[in-house]
DNA sequence: TATATTAGCAACCGATTGGTTTCACAATTA
DNA sequence: TAATTGTGAAACCAATCGGTTGCTAATATA
């Protein structure tokens, strides 16, 4: 089934997913206990966002530690690249002004 | 209708019409006529949109221009902004963090 | 060896999705 | 005024989605 990154993100429990596996890897179990959902749908979930590439497993024993790809989660990055331009103009002078606060902290 | 700029992504087409009206704002015919689908199934693409908050509507006599709210697209980005930190670090120093930390787990 | 744990798969279910066709309505134009 | 044009809404449809329950396989532990 042809997986697509932005269709995996669509959905919260997947975005949730992705920020809580971000840090460290984690089991299927592990990541379940965080939802009021089955093990099962959880299961899914990591499923969709493997065969899309956003997450990478690692078999130790009978478990498995699912892991983000970061380089993945560039390509939402990527598309979003040539609009980013257009808000980065209007608070240009912000950016500026952040810009130096952080060089005088430094 | 709950409506959510990820969900609003999700699909190619909506995405291309993001693209397509990003430089200039377009009316619904104008726009049905760049994809091989009935206008009404862009309407309502539109109105998905519109509904998320990523279009705005500006009306001109019995024409409707829909444009591009590049701030609603910036929610993107923020959601992404965290990850984002993970990349900009070289991949090779990245991948060294990684592997230390696992190391370290076991 | 017997049992418990971890995990994925299959079948099913109601809700939602993206598409179509048909229709209604307002604004322009003949 | 009558016909045309631009648009959205409604009703319908097959496909997909996110969830469940029940099952099997493999690994760990008593």
């Amino acid at each position: 089934m042809r997986r697509d990154v932005f269709q995996a993100i669509a959905d919260p429990t997947r975005r949730a997913i992705i920020t809580l596996i971000a840090f460290q890897a984690m089991t299927p179990n592990a990541i379940a206990d965080n939802f009021h959902t089955t093990r099962q749908a959880v299961s899914k979930h990591l499923r969709i966002l493997t065969e899309c590439a956003l997450l990478k497993q690692e078999q130790q024993g009978r478990e498995i530690y699912y892991s983000l790809d970061i380089a993945k989660m560039k390509e939402i990055d990527t598309w979003l690249a040539p609009f980013k331009k257009s808000w980065e103009i209007k608070f240009d002078q912000l950016d500026h002004v952040l810009s130096t606060l952080k060089k005088q902290r430094k």
